[in-house]
DNA sequence: CTCCTTGTAACTCGTAAGGTTACGTCCCAC
DNA sequence: GTGGGACGTAACCTTACGAGTTACAAGGAG
């Protein structure tokens, strides 16, 4: 387990509830949902406090409590579940501050920045040309094969 | 220290070779390369192993050893560095297999890994477009102002 | 009031990177 | 052929973080 699947988890969370949705459930419970991804329930329910903050998704509470996604799945990109989990960087600085009085230490860190920044920017405009909609008719689609 | 900052670390040691070679350094040890990151040798030596493994590198043994980088600056890209690391995926899949009785579990993976696929991609072409010579240009620019 | 589910705290576990110490290995210089 | 400096790597510790789990307060429809 090198790299976190904390993505993929919320890809699959958002695509189910919206299948399910279709299927003609009003609301979609944690446990349900965890029964889909094969975790806990508590790691479905903080996964959807994430997508929640930004606004992705809903709680309702007391019976018939569950979660509901609020946007149209055409609309919602993997840009959008990206940031919602506030993930940190790609890659890091130093951990240490490097040696000031060297050259190189004290100007690789600007110059770096714009790289990974540029980096960044390419990444999300990956993300920003797929939606959940799209992801749900691909895994659809292999479905039936 | 929540990403890693290998890729800023063998970039830093990569570049300070460099100009280490320039200012009239036959070769540099990992003693004094730590001294510019600001790390322990050691830390310093395992980077440069990876970056031996893949021919950037090289050790000198005996009195007067060291290391010496092999290529030209404005011939080795970040991308080279980057896959010198081999630093796992940037997203992973789930941890436990996804219920395959249902559509979405079944049919996510797939999909996922077209997508990030594309994401490693587009990483890769930025990280192919910035060569060592460049970042030094660029330190050494930003060390004049 | 009752019951179901959310929302969150608190704990454990596994993994990975970074840092450190230690030591065998190599090979030039003398 | 021996000494010494630096590589190369094993071993261990610490820190960080995601994931999984248990437990429980809070909310609200019925």
């Amino acid at each position: 387990m090198s790299a976190n699947s904390r993505l993929t988890v919320a890809v699959h969370v958002l695509t189910w509830m919206v299948l399910d949705r279709r299927e003609g459930h009003e609301v979609a419970t944690s446990e349900r949902i965890a029964g889909s991804v094969n975790t806990n329930p508590v790691v479905i329910r903080r996964c959807l406090g994430d997508l929640r903050k930004a606004g992705l998704v809903e709680a309702r509470r007391g019976t018939g409590a569950g979660w509901v996604v609020t946007r149209d799945p055409e609309s919602i990109t993997l840009l959008d579940v990206y940031e919602a989990l506030d993930a940190g960087g790609l890659f890091g600085m130093h951990n240490a501050q490097p040696n000031q009085s060297c050259p190189v230490g004290s100007g690789i860190q600007p110059t770096l920045r714009q790289v990974y920044d540029g980096l960044e920017d390419a990444m999300r405009k990956q993300l920003a040309g797929t939606t959940i909609a799209d992801v749900l008719r691909d895994v659809l689609a292999r479905q039936r094969e």
